[in-house]
DNA sequence: CTTGTGTCCTGTAGGC
DNA sequence: TGCCTACAGGACACAA
């Protein structure tokens, strides 16, 4: 569910709370969400006692970087959700929880089970993430530029979109943004990746990186279903600013006309006909 | 290598 | 109201 914004308003949440507290209890109540290590039991006694030293985020992992240079990483999928509440309550669809020694409980909350934790060494990443070496650069950082975009959209006949969720092109696009970010630079999704020139690959690095600036800023995109909220429960504010995804029918704010739906490779996207090109 | 499809799992919205 | 189907913020394995 949360893509690169809902994973960073995460991140500076829990660095706010966990930093330099210890684990003090694990609970596991769905074996499937331990990615590694394999055997769970392994993952509970190796994770007892451990202190957070940094809470870290690559594309759409987060990373609690912990004592003994050992990294608890999560993924949340599509509707995973990490919940910080101070004792013991219950909570419907909690999977994992994590209690730390100021009496702060993480709940790993996920109804669809397809969130992942794994507990590896740092320098063991290849091993165990198989997909995490090979992510594209930070969309933030100033190695995301038009002359890469160009030279992975090149000679490309895929939909442009489903490169942006490629996670070795764009890291940390997901469904909702890479929808806004083709609207903003005024390029359909469909379009095949080597035919967008390059005034239009600027155009949509620019996009991207103004959005999603804006989008941690306001915290993320909470939707209508609230399936994504912040670790206090509160809602992001985003969601009142999204244009096109999940708008179908609605007018476009540019041009008026109504913006369409469609699917391209199995994921609904919605899109301008009329603005974009 | 590239592209498209099915799969994991469960809840919910919308059609009839 | 009550069933049934399609779909859901993601990523992988696999087939063509």
């Amino acid at each position: 569910m949360p893509e690169l914004p809902e994973v960073e308003t995460i991140r500076r949440f829990l660095s706010r709370r966990l930093l330099g507290h210890s684990v003090t209890k694990v609970d596991v109540w769905r074996a499937e969400v331990v990615g590694y290590p394999f055997d769970m039991n392994d993952f509970v006694s190796r994770l007892g006692g451990l202190r957070v030293e940094a809470v870290k985020r690559r594309c759409k992992y987060l990373i609690l970087a912990m004592a003994s240079a050992m990294d608890l990483i999560f993924h949340l999928r599509l509707t995973g959700r990490i919940e910080l509440v101070s004792w013991n309550d219950s909570v419907r669809f909690g999977r994992l929880r994590l209690e730390f020694s100021d009496g702060t409980c993480l709940i790993l909350v996920d109804p669809r089970v397809l969130a992942r934790v794994f507990l590896v060494g740092r320098h063991c990443y290849p091993e165990v993430l198989h997909g995490f070496c090979e992510l594209g650069p930070e969309l933030l950082s100033a190695r995301f530029d038009a002359s890469w975009l160009k030279h992975q959209l090149c000679g490309r006949k895929a939909p442009v979109k489903s490169l942006l969720l490629d996670q070795r092109v764009c890291c940390g696009l997901g469904n909702i943004y890479s929808d806004e970010a083709l609207f903003r630079a005024g390029i359909r999704p469909t379009r095949p990746a080597g035919t967008i020139r390059s005034v239009e690959i600027e155009r949509l690095v620019s996009s991207i990186k103004e959005l999603l600036k804006e989008a941690i800023r306001l915290g993320g995109t909470t939707l209508r279903d609230g399936r994504y909220l912040k670790p206090d429960g509160s809602q992001g504010e985003f969601g009142k600013r999204l244009v096109v995804h999940g708008r179908v029918r609605t007018d476009c704010p540019i041009c008026g006309s109504s913006i369409l739906k469609i699917k391209i490779g199995g994921r609904g996207s919605y899109y301008c006909s009329n603005c974009q090109i």
